[in-house]
RNA sequence: GGGUGCUUAGCUCAGCUGGGAGAGCGUCGCCCUUACAAGGCGAAGGUCGGGGGUUCGAACCCCUCAGCACCCACCA
């Protein structure tokens, strides 16, 4: 923003002086220069006269002046700026000073900001601004004024109203906050509490370390009302009520009080929260079971406010810290990173995520009730920008997961919309997954009379196993504050692995001839598996999981017969380790990698998802071997395969790798044995690559000698694994190529 | 001016104590296969902001430069 500066200087010395509110000179105390200044030695401790006035000031040195700024001379306002304000502390006591009206402290505003009776006759009454344009006037007129220039700077303004703020003296009540720091940060520093992420700890400590005495008092209509009163004579007396306050200090009911009028910082009031809540100051059993608490849950901009304020007075007032664990989380920020705000436009309201809104509605949410209605069209524009078609309804569900995942340590949320189509996604696959789990058990037991014959397959052992793991995973990482990552191993397992891998597996099961013990199992399986995902993404969200498991988990032997049984009741799933066995993942891994190797080839060629290929294979270790026989119901039907043969030399095939084993589909006619080529010389370069670094570092014996043994006898595993692939792949190539 | 943090695929972000670069969305190709087209299957796409250093080895540790964000204080 562009300023004039008006310059004046007086009679005799010349000083001249340079400001951007030249009202403010009329409440000046002193013009300052830096003491080493060997311009003004000779004026420092002589008087000028102030312009337009009819008062004397001193010239003073401090060294908070910046010879090399202006003239090197300021002039001093202490009623009406910050740092003036502490050059007058320290020059207060100089005589020069204490005999100018007020001690030099002279307010020369009202509270409107006009000027007051302080000022000459001509000024008063008027307001600042128009203060401001009738002294250059006058300066000038005085021949006072040597020159005006445009200035750039920043000018503090109110946060909702927009007004210029001019610094003001009032009396006000503040807090000693030494006493109260000093035991807050060793509460921290000592472990007593912890940040989480713990590197908050650092900006706790630097505000702390630094803090000023705590201004508590607020000119407010609402809030705790400051117990202070008042007599005729402007003595004070505090305490808890006027009548404390008269019995202890005898004052007869001829005295009349007054009670402060200003209420309390609401930081101040909310500071008592964590005991008072609970009862104190009477010794309740609510204070002795809850107080301290285990956990806040904050943003880092309260860190400031609230939490540094809740530890000063929990340790003040009860003795004891009133928590352990601090988790400060990001805060949500608009698709540009900037902070959210009304006066922004910028605000995204969760109702709105969550039911929708069109784009009328939201322009006109965002553009009422402004502050600074100036600022509407910008508002309106940027939003018909960020929404052409308005919101979306996504759901409750949707946006609690989207925001776990996204709660990353120490980090804000720049908020796309996008993501949060992804995990609406996520809670309609997930319905459709249990319409697919019931309606496969619909009518038939699911293995809850434990009489009858029940058989899990490797299917059933594989999915058991792996969410045992997920709910490890998850429990780790809820406890760790790594909601993002818990909710990310809840989503992971849902999708990847239980629909996309284990529904498709069960089909195998219930549509094929498999035994009836075998397709109880199955059903069971399906039923229970889903049953404890369902608790275990229940805290995340809530409602879907709530409404699909009063659905499923009578299926899996739990009662909800009685009208009141809920999810929210039920205990939070724990991993057995007994049920995870590496053979059985390692077996379906490798029929995962067949499967994918056959939809990638059909995917390549073109070939209808539905047509049944035949497919040849070679190669392979003994267990691939058992497996391939064992589970070629999963494969074929899986891959849309007939029984699998033999490769022999000779046929033309596209190929693809499981394991130690390689695959072939014969393609007569269909194969381009260039392309085929071009892609297997691909993927052997690729490999290669990296054999060819892996080998590099085992070879450096540095390498050997200083890494740790795991880390090297992993590189060598992985060096073998290789080699066979890149065996494998050279023979692929070499039988492509004998057909040309 | 003081402080904190960020910079990884087109976009929004993960990447835990240094040891094979990942997800969602978007893009491209095929598919309405009886849970799901808000879907399935497959694919492409990255000199991890630039430079230097430490280390057998750096997206990760140190230094430096550039850009961005926020907090605190604000210079006449």
């Amino acid at each position: 923003m562009a300023h004039e500066i008006s310059c004046w200087h007086d009679d005799s010395g010349h000083v001249i002086v340079a400001t951007t509110r030249p009202e403010t000179m009329l409440g000046d105390a002193a013009v300052a220069v830096h003491p080493d200044d060997e311009r003004y030695q000779s004026i420092i401790g002589q008087a000028v006269r102030l312009p337009l006035t009819d008062r004397t000031i001193p010239v003073i040195a401090d060294e908070y002046v910046d010879p090399e700024f202006g003239t090197g001379c300021l002039k001093i306002t202490p009623a009406h700026d910050f740092n003036d304000y502490e050059v007058w502390q320290r020059h207060k006591n100089e005589a020069a000073i204490q005999s100018l009206p007020e001690g030099g402290l002279l307010n020369i505003f009202t509270i409107d900001a006009a000027m007051n009776g302080n000022v000459p006759e001509k000024y008063r009454g008027l307001d600042r601004f128009e203060a401001r344009k009738r002294i250059v006037a006058d300066l000038e007129a005085d021949g006072l004024l040597e020159k005006t220039e445009p200035h750039r700077l920043m000018v503090p303004r109110g946060d909702r109203s927009g007004a210029v703020v001019e610094p003001y003296l009032t009396n006000q009540w503040y807090v000693k906050i030494q006493p109260l720091a000093e035991p807050a940060i060793k509460a921290v520093e000592d472990g007593r509490i912890r940040f989480v992420p713990e590197n908050w700890s650092r900006t706790y400590f630097e505000w702390m370390r630094n803090i000023q005495d705590w201004c508590i008092s607020r000119q407010l209509w609402w809030g705790h009302r400051i117990p202070a009163w008042y007599d005729s004579d402007e003595n004070i007396y505090v305490g808890n009520s006027e009548d404390e306050v008269r019995r202890q200090h005898n004052l007869g009911n001829d005295v009349t009080l007054r009670r402060d009028e200003d209420v309390l910082d609401t930081w101040f009031s909310s500071a008592l929260w964590p005991f008072s809540t609970l009862g104190w100051p009477q010794d309740t059993p609510e204070f002795r079971t809850f107080y301290p608490t285990s956990v806040l849950v904050t943003g880092f901009d309260i860190i400031f406010f609230w939490v540094a304020r809740m530890i000063m007075m929990g340790i003040k007032f009860t003795g004891d810290v009133p928590f352990r664990e601090v988790y400060i989380h990001g805060l949500v920020r608009d698709s540009e990173g900037q902070k959210m705000s009304k006066s922004k436009g910028n605000i995204l309201d969760p109702i709105d995520l969550i039911d929708g809104i069109d784009l009328e509605s939201l322009v006109k949410k965002r553009t009422s009730g402004l502050m600074q209605p100036q600022l509407a069209e910008k508002i309106e524009k940027q939003t018909r920008k960020h929404y052409p078609d308005g919101i979306a309804s996504y759901g409750t569900d949707s946006l609690r997961f989207t925001f776990a995942s996204l709660a990353g340590p120490g980090r804000d949320i720049k908020f796309d919309i996008g993501r949060i189509e992804g995990y609406r996604n996520y809670c309609n696959k997930l319905w459709n997954a249990t319409r697919y789990v019931m309606m496969s058990i619909e009518g038939q037991d699911s293995g809850l009379d434990e009489s009858k014959p029940l058989e899990l397959g490797l299917a059933e052992q594989w999915i058991i196993a792996r969410l045992q793991q997920t709910e490890r995973e998850v429990i780790e990482q809820i406890e760790n504050y790594r909601f993002d990552l818990a909710a990310q191993a809840i989503y992971e397992f849902t999708w990847d692995e239980y629909c996309d891998w284990y529904l498709e597996l069960s089909k195998v099961t219930l549509t094929g001839d498999s035994s009836e013990a075998a397709q109880r199992g199955t059903r069971r399986t399906l039923v229970r598996v889903l049953e404890a995902l369902l608790r275990l993404a229940h805290p995340i969200i809530p409602f879907i999981t709530e409404e699909l498991w009063q659905r499923v988990a009578p299926h899996a032997g739990k009662s909800v017969d009685h009208g009141g049984e809920t999810i929210m009741q039920q205990p939070y799933p724990q991993p057995d380790e007994s049920r995870i066995d590496e053979s059985t993942l390692a077996a379906v891994e490798w029929i995962k990698a067949f499967i994918l190797g056959v939809r990638r080839i059909r995917a390549e060629f073109n070939i209808a998802p539905g047509k049944s290929l035949p497919v040849l294979v070679s190669g392979g270790n003994s267990r691939e071997h058992g497996w391939l026989e064992e589970y070629k119901p999963y494969l074929t039907s899986l891959a849309r395969i007939e029984s699998p043969g033999k490769w022999e030399k000779g046929t033309e095939a596209a190929t693809a790798l499981a394991g130690d084993m390689t695959l072939a589909i014969p393609l007569a006619g269909l194969i381009d044995p260039g392309a085929e080529l071009a892609r297997l010389q691909k993927e052997l370069d690729k490999f290669r690559n990296d054999r060819q670094r892996i080998s590099a570092k085992l070879e450096n014996g540095n390498f050997v000698k200083k890494a740790p043994a795991e880390v090297v006898d992993k590189e060598r595993q992985r060096c073998a694994e290789l080699d066979a692939a890149i065996t494998k792949l050279e023979q692929q190539y070499e039988r492509i190529e004998g057909l040309n």
